[in-house]
DNA sequence: CGGACAATTGATCTACCTCAAAATTGGTGG
DNA sequence: CCACCAATTTTGAGGTAGATCAATTGTCCG
């Protein structure tokens, strides 16, 4: 399902291509948080789709500083450059304990060659992961240590919201201050103070794993947050879940519903048909 | 022809494929340098190949500040994601006076649809773009200023060698300071503090724009330069045209053969034919 | 040759980084 | 079920790299 969702975000799929990709050979991989789903120069024939939970593509220098490149939700597949490029010159890491899809490429390429409206779609995702890696790098170039963080929450606000995980102003928020400053080139100690500031001025909530916007327009106005970039589905759009300048104050606390995981825990190698893509 | 050449350096293109990109329909732009190509959100119906000259991508935010996202060479076609996205979320400029051929975007649809591995090259071609885009922002996020400017310009020696527009550890560099400032996210001060430290440190030479690496290897080493991010084909990897470890010293200056134009400066217009991509 | 624009240099200051101590979290065994 | 321990994260004080802004120098063009 989430790959589903995120291509049609892009196209429309027909009954025949939906069921092409439903009927892609796939193994199952389940990842403990923080461990490495591919590392730099390894090439393994396979893409993978992720299924469940977060995870990032960073590169490391050699003095052990740490660059976060991407961050990666459920319907992304953060190697899918390996189909084109040899090796891949980034590593890919599990933030939280994910489910992944791993898809042989020969099985990608025999479907882009019979349904050229998924390459499409598929070289169309390459362009919108650029895109917002442009965003990023203006972050992190020209933008204050609370504008990079007010910015990098915004948009990861949006893209949950865009696939459903979620609502209300709330969502898991598993991210750790020091993921978030190497997401943003800064240091965990100055993330953690903005951080700090942005909870004093009533912006957010952040315990254990959950984030509250409490302010979202005066969240998304202090960065000039614009999230054309992201080139949402018309449809999605805008849908924040949010009414605007909305200061949520004593919501109830929601179970965390979006945790639930499509597969039993025992499954960890070959195992097929099990799960949608 | 530097199109042509960009992408043998991704697949071999047979004599129909050759033909076919011969045969598309184009009209040719000059531009000044420091003119816009396009702006941002400004969707015109067509692609441009740079022909001669350097263009980059770039983004300004409400005060003014500017971060340039990518450099573009001949053979790029730095507004290809037009093709697949609506709008342009950057803007795209000439940093020197350009000559640029452009594509209508039908005329490109067919080209991919007829020949998909053309449409598999140009694919691959945004995908070594966001390995590009992913170096840099390792180099905005993580280095210091001093690595930043030095790992900027191995990577632009090593581009403009691999189109031969480099050689003997000399080329044109029609960046100032301020370019420079904004490719890297520090201000035109550091920038320039950084140049005249590398200059006293006799790895570079710098006048007018002409850049003159003295000393190749102490600069890669410098920044821990790894051209492999930028897949060059096998035959043109590591030919930087520099003796490993080499100190140019009192070469005869060279004339800018690199700014022979392949059109004459009359051309504005619609004139097809006379270039060849 | 002179004027105007732009790029570079230099002194001051601020924002961010570094490093170490404190608090929190999560896991483990009694 | 609760308390302990260890790992990880967060907080805080001092130092530095890089930003700001104005003055100088250089370059282009009339």
């Amino acid at each position: 399902m989430p790959l589903i969702r995120k291509l049609m975000n892009v196209m429309t799929l027909s009954e025949d291509e939906r069921h092409a990709i439903q009927g892609l050979p796939r193994t199952y991989r389940r990842l403990a948080a923080r461990e490495d789903i591919t590392s730099e120069g390894h090439g393994s024939s396979q893409c993978s789709v992720i299924l469940d939970g977060w995870a990032c593509r960073f590169k490391t220098l050699q003095d052990g500083r740490r660059q976060i490149l991407s961050l990666h939700l459920p319907g992304d597949i953060p190697d899918l450059q390996k189909l084109h490029l040899l090796a891949m010159e980034h590593s890919l890491g599990a933030l939280t304990e994910c489910t992944v899809a791993c898809i042989p490429h020969h099985a990608l390429r025999g479907l882009t060659e019979h349904f050229p409206a998924i390459a499409a779609a598929l070289w169309r995702d390459t362009l919108l992961d650029a895109a917002i890696l442009r965003e990023w790098m203006v972050n992190i170039g020209r933008r204050s240590s609370t504008g990079r963080i007010a910015h990098l929450l915004c948009e990861i606000y949006t893209k949950l919201t865009a696939i459903g995980l979620a609502q209300d102003g709330r969502c898991r928020f598993p991210l750790t201050t020091g993921d978030l400053a190497d997401a943003t080139g800064l240091t965990a100690g100055d993330a953690g103070q903005v951080l700090r500031d942005l909870r004093a001025r009533g912006l957010i909530s952040l315990a254990g794993d959950e984030l509250v916007i409490e302010n979202w327009r005066a969240l998304s106005e202090l960065v000039g947050f614009d999230p054309t970039y992201l080139y949402l589905a018309p449809s999605m759009a805008g849908r924040t879940g949010l009414p605007d300048g909305a200061a949520f104050t004593k919501a109830p606390s929601v179970e965390p519903a979006n945790r639930e995981r499509c597969l039993p825990d025992a499954i960890n190698g070959i195992n097929q048909g099990q799960c949608r893509l």
